[in-house]
DNA sequence: CCACATTTGTAGTGCTCACTACATTATGGA
DNA sequence: TCCATAATGTAGTGAGCACTACAAATGTGG
């Protein structure tokens, strides 16, 4: 049977222009027009590759996890909780601040909130939040039964502080924070971790 | 001279109901008929007293800004930077998951990446947040002066982090996070500033 | 009671949005 | 070579957006 005509342009380079317009103006803010100039095609290749708006963000946030992927890998091998945390903020510090990429945090600055028709898209980026407190969670519950955090130290509740720090980080960073201001945040958040651990 | 028809809502009332539909929506997502609904009156009516969609945001600002204050007055009066840091982020806990509110942070919520033409509403925002910051580097400052925090300690670091953390907890609260969470993340938090005080 | 100033409700305005119809072009298989 | 299949570029589509023209309504000062 026929195959038809091939498509014209690489998906993974395409959707790499995608998510730098939706980290830059928010699912909402990012507009078709901007979305198709920047990934060189025109409207109908971009439906017929992604199905719709909302499809796209959701391949550009596969692609997103994706690429974050390793790096999590990376954090997580860390010898001690300590450390994680500490990989894990700086880290962001860093990356939230490059210029290669928007200021900030896609999975924030995707949409918190947004309008009637669009309620899964803050939702959908909670999703993916969640995904990375998640595997933080499982690597303390294993530092604690390693002796690295104390007996009394509560796994989940140190995950979803670490989350929360990341997530505040992407706040401060879209609305300008430079690197150093990031780094004293992520520097003083480890304090609290170094009540929990084992010397 | 004659003084024209008198306005036949309240105002400030009419602000609380666009302050809802802000927080719940975010700016972009909010629509002028579902604020002209939430506020019981017309659009004309809306751009009379307020000039423009953005006009009213930032007057449901600044009616934010001036219920908060007496808040931050309160959490400010605490004895000591640690419990100032405690009652500010309890509080927070408890008022970004009171059923009275939407959930979450209208300064965090409302806006943080924008579509083209809107560029001012995250400044807004971003603003106000800054408020806050630097009412907490100015008590962390005298907390110093007071010998209540270390002499290495940073008073804008610790406020910067407050206000990190602070953020962070409304994306969470955003995303449906209950009050319990947002408490443990606060109590794991104070522990950072257990590290900078003496005593 | 009357002119005047301002608000109100009705009913739109032009514009931009996400999305698509359609003819054309490019491939693989028979 | 010719057909089946699918992507492409042009040029829209209806819907919903922020915002407003206009006339009726409602108050104040003289």
């Amino acid at each position: 049977m026929a195959m038809g005509r091939p498509r014209a342009f690489d998906a993974d380079a395409a959707l790499d222009q995608a998510m730098e317009v939706f980290w830059r103006h928010g699912y909402e803010g990012a507009t078709i027009a901007q979305l198709t100039e920047a990934m060189g095609i025109n409207p109908p290749s971009l439906y017929a590759a992604f199905g719709s708006k909302e499809g796209l963000l959701k391949a550009a946030l596969d692609r997103y996890s994706a690429k974050r992927a390793c790096w999590m890998e990376e954090i997580l091998s860390a010898p001690t909780a300590r450390e994680v945390a500490e990989r894990m903020l700086m880290g962001t510090a860093d990356t939230q601040t490059d210029p290669a990429n928007p200021p900030g945090c896609l999975l924030v600055q995707g949409g918190l909130a947004c309008g009637t028709g669009s309620e899964n898209v803050p939702f959908e980026l909670a999703a993916r939040r969640a995904e990375t407190e998640n595997q933080l969670r499982d690597r303390f519950v294993r530092a604690k039964a390693e002796g690295d955090l104390k007996q009394t130290a509560d796994p989940a509740a140190l995950a979803r502080y670490l989350s929360a720090v990341n997530a505040g980080m992407g706040v401060m960073a879209s609305s300008g924070a430079d690197r150093e201001a990031l780094r004293q945040v992520a520097a003083v958040s480890v304090k609290a971790f170094e009540e929990q651990s084992n010397s």
